[in-house]
DNA sequence: AAATAATTGAAAATTATTTTCATTTAGACA
DNA sequence: TGTCTAAATGAAAATAATTTTCAATTATTT
């Protein structure tokens, strides 16, 4: 189910996107990992193998990418714009480690029956949700 | 179970801060509304009947009401500040209509099953949770 | 009424993000 | 393979949101 590179270059080609250095750069760095960085965070860790890409790029690769349903945006406290490789391809949430950013994925959200009821009580009709959970990952309750 | 005035001006004393007309203008914006309003959107109506305030007033306010526990903060989509009166004094979720604004405040989220099940799979300990639900309102289902 | 610590507003500073624009380049095609 | 063109890049400037600094003002305590 994991997505290819070759399947990455056919959807970037699809919807008229040139496939360049920069943006295997990006998608190299953000796929190696399971946690969300920040696009100043990506820079950083992208120059390191790429000196010279702008910052303005990797703002532009980010937003490609997401809009082609490649990534997904974490919100967390403070700043909103965190970014992650997007692993599954239907709809879910994510488990976040407070401590190292680590993110687990899952995909029954629960929220069916209560979206009935309040729908029902109030009137409203439903359209989405923002869920995210937080916690501690094993490991980062060693540390603490 | 309505916050009056007196006890806000007491909440505010116990913690040593002042009540100045500027705060006072401001809470009496927020208040008096159910929807979720922006920093900027607090200072224009503010402004309305204490003109010559700062937009920075307005900021400073938000933060010490904030910390008091008598805003609500609402993430939304986009820029992440909002705020609004808190209501009930319990953990509590919102209900937001993406047309007005208006928020219905909840109180079950039903998540406690979910958050164990997660734990148990993952090992994680969890701490806390964001959710948000979206919708619009029999109001803007009218005109929509 | 005086003393004092908190608050205010203006302006400057910071941070995050977006726009502009001239230059470069990936991919299509001859 | 070389040429062409639209898309992408990077630098710099622009914008937006928020925070800091600081001198002047004011709510509360005494």
């Amino acid at each position: 189910m994991k997505l290819t590179a070759n399947k990455i270059a056919g959807l970037l080609r699809q919807h008229g996107y040139k496939l360049t250095p920069q943006r295997w750069a990006v998608l190299n760095v953000i796929s190696h990992r399971h946690d969300h960085l920040t696009p100043a965070a990506i820079y950083d860790r992208v120059s390191q193998e790429h000196p010279g890409i702008g910052l303005v790029t990797i703002y532009r690769t980010l937003e490609v990418l997401a809009e082609l349903g490649l990534l997904c945006k974490v919100h967390v406290e403070g700043g909103c714009r965190s970014y992650l490789m997007r692993r599954p391809s239907v709809h879910h949430h994510h488990l976040i480690c407070s401590g190292c950013g680590r993110v687990v994925d899952f995909t029954d959200c629960a929220l069916n029956e209560l979206e009935q009821r309040l729908s029902r009580e109030t009137g409203f009709e439903m359209k989405d949700h923002l869920l995210e959970l937080y916690g501690h990952c094993q490991n980062c309750q060693k540390i603490a």
